[in-house]
This record gives structure tokens, C-alpha cells and sequence, in this order.
DNA sequence: ATTTGACTTTTACACAAAAAAAGTCAGAAA
DNA sequence: TTTCTGACTTTTTTTGTGTAAAAGTCAAAT
């Protein structure tokens, strides 16, 4: 039961992952994404309680894609400033890897899963903020950053790249690639303006 | 002709901006607009075109109150600190006083007028960003800044807060004061953060 | 030049019927 | 016993239609 089970639970949810990569949420029915594994509707509901815990399962899945490139990016990195970049790298990739799912992250459609934002959208912030303030410290340690509140940074740094992801989000239509590299570019920018910093060193201390 | 019209247009933009105010644009007809202040709807449209230009005019009477407040704040401003905290501030104050009007800003219903963002706001951000501009020149010349890229950083600055106020203008029901407060705290602590700068002074130059 | 009553055209809205999707369940298959 | 499905009910979405309201026009009056 319990092998089987995990099995056919993670078949579904690739099929659903791939119906939703390409079409909406809404617009993808249960029925379409049970005939394309060859099994009944009754089937996908015997594994799955009904269709937000199919949804809930599929974020999960694809969030955990995203944490995963976030720790990598920042492990490796041998600088804040490269962290920070490759971290913002590594959103660009998945953004257009799953372009229409992540487009409607929170959007009204998947918030008819819980009327709050859903459990996996806040741990998949605070993982990102706590590998953040990692970083942040890491550098402060390293005397490369002045030592600010890491915790209030790395938050009010999260929801600065997350406002100009809203822009996109928001849009009913599907993000073109132009405009998505160009709302990671900004994003790079703005980390690049933050880290430079405006004031002069000179009146410092 | 000329002042017994204009003095008629601005009465009728005036008796605009109240309704307009107070409902959403699409819930305000011209005949209501036109009974406010005992004309008949033929009349208005003898001094409009039509809706839209009626909007624009409305549009453009706001934003001046915006960019004369801007002046105002950036002028008596006597660090570029209390320029932008100022100029957020001013923001604050015209957005709760426009709140429906603020709030319709970039969204569908003002975006009929012309399917790119309307004359009247992109003007609005050119002036803006050259405010912008003059202060941090202003605070470079007095070396309270780094010589950084004016142009480019006012821009980057700018386009930072947008994002932020975007959050608010997507959503279909009317801002909250507290949320209103929150944007532009948060927007606070954005520029104060890009002001401080994270970079360590230690090394630098 | 300015204004309006009476008019036409366009758009928004409410409501119902139809279609589609979500979800259930008794019982079959493995 | 676990897994699965055909046939079913319930809920949601879509579509169509008539009506009301608003936008916009115009000939004629002031």
C-alpha cells in the first residue's frame, strides 16, 4: 500500500503538473488529467481528496524544485553579490520552466485552495528568507556587508523582487519572454543598487 | 469663448473628480455628472469629446496636485533623505485623499482610453524621475552621495516604489487605510535601505 | 456660441437554460 | 483488503437572451 500508493500519488501529479504547465488551472479538468495515465476519474479521487489536495501536491512538488535550486545557488556561490545573482538566476529558470503555473502561484485560482495564502507559498518564503539572512550574515561575518538586521533585511529584500513579480503575476495573459527576463533583470538591478548602496563611504562612520 | 469655456471645462472636471471620488468610474454616468451641476449631457459633450477626454482631463488635474506636492517636498527638503521620505509622504496623503481615483490609476477601466499607459501618467513619471533626478545630483554634488548614474538609479528607484503600488491597484475591492500606511511604510524602508546601502565602507574605494 | 429634447447605438446586467466539471457511491476487479 | 470504475448527483461555468442603462448624435432652439 504505502510503495504503490507514493508511486501512483506521484504519477498524478506529474500528469497534472504537465496539463497545468500548458493550460490553466481552471481550465483543466480532473477527468483530462486521469484519461492521460490511462485511469478513471474515480481513481484520481480515491488518491486524491479532491482537487486543491491534487493542487497542494502539485505546488508543493514544484516549489520544492525552486528551494532546492536556491540552496545550490546559494552554497556555491563564493560572494553575497554572486548569491544574491544566481539566486535570481535560478527564479528566471523555473519561472519559464513552468510559466503557466508559476503565473498563477497567487493567483484568485489557487487561492480557492485556502482564502489565505496557501501553507506551501509562506514555507517556501521563509526557507528562501532564512537561506537569505545565511548569506547576510555570511557576509557580514566576512566584513564584505555592514552588519545590519539580517531578519529585516532579507524580509524587506524578499518583498521588494516579490512586488515586481506581482506586475507579471496579476496579467491575465500568459508572460512573454521578453518580459520575464526583463522583470529578472530588473530584479538584478535593484539587488546591484542595494549591495553598491548610494551613500558615500566617505561620511561613513 | 476661451474663459467663459475653460471656466465651464474645470466645472465640469471639478464635478467629475467628486463623483469619480466616491464611485468607480465605470458606476458614474455623465448624466449624473452633468445633473451635479444642472447641464444637460448634450452640454457636456459639447465641451468633451467624450468620456475618456473627460477622464483625461480629470487624470490630469490629479496628477498636477501629485507633481506640485513632489515639487514642494523635494524643494524645502534639506537632505535628499527627507526629499524622498517627503516625497512618500506626499504620495500617501493624495492617494488617501483620491483613494478610488488613486486606486483605478492603472487598471482597465482608465486604461480604455488608450491601450498603452495614458499621456498623462507617463508624463507624470518623467517629471517625477527628473525630481528625482535634481536630488540626487544635489546630494552627489555635496558628496553626501557616491556618483552614481542618476538617470539610471532614479529610474531603478522609481520603478521599485511602482511595484509596490502595484500590489494594491490590482485588487478589484477598495484599499484599506492600514494597507494604504503599509505600502508606503514599506516603501520607507525600501529607500532608507537603498539610502544606508549594505556595502561595508571599510571596503570601499 | 451654447444648450437641450428626442433620438440611435453600444454596453452592462440579470436571469435562465445548457454544458461541463466536481464530487459520490455501490459494487466489481485484483 | 486495496484499488478501481460505471453510473449517478451536485456544483460550477458557460452561454444565450432580453432588458435596462449608459454613451453618443443631431436637428432645432436659445
Amino acid at each position: 500500500m504505502k510503495a504503490a500508493e507514493s508511486v501512483k500519488h506521484e504519477h498524478i501529479v506529474d500528469a497534472a503538473i504537465k496539463r497545468f504547465s500548458h493550460f490553466r488551472i481552471n481550465k483543466t479538468s480532473l477527468t483530462e488529467i486521469a484519461e492521460d495515465i490511462g485511469i478513471s476519474k474515480p481513481s484520481l479521487f480515491y488518491y486524491f481528496q479532491d482537487k486543491s489536495s491534487l493542487l497542494e501536491a502539485v505546488s508543493r512538488k514544484i516549489v520544492n524544485e525552486f528551494l532546492e535550486g536556491f540552496e545550490s545557488a546559494f552554497s556555491s556561490a563564493k560572494s553575497v553579490d554572486e548569491g544574491l545573482l544566481d539566486f535570481i538566476e535560478v527564479k528566471r529558470r523555473h519561472f519559464k520552466k513552468y510559466l503557466l503555473l508559476a503565473s498563477q502561484a497567487d493567483s484568485v485560482e489557487i487561492n480557492k485552495v485556502s482564502s489565505q495564502l496557501p501553507d506551501v507559498i509562506i514555507q517556501a518564503r521563509e526557507k528562501t528568507q532564512s537561506l537569505i539572512s545565511d548569506l547576510l550574515k555570511k557576509g557580514i561575518q566576512q566584513k564584505v556587508l555592514t552588519s545590519v538586521d539580517v531578519g529585516k533585511t532579507s524580509l524587506l529584500l524578499i518583498e521588494t523582487l516579490e512586488a515586481f513579480e506581482h506586475g507579471i503575476k496579476s496579467k491575465t495573459t500568459v508572460p512573454e519572454s521578453k518580459n520575464i527576463d526583463a522583470l529578472f533583470d530588473k530584479q538584478k538591478e535593484v539587488v546591484q543598487m542595494l549591495l553598491n548602496g548610494l551613500k558615500s563611504s566617505q561620511w561613513k562612520n
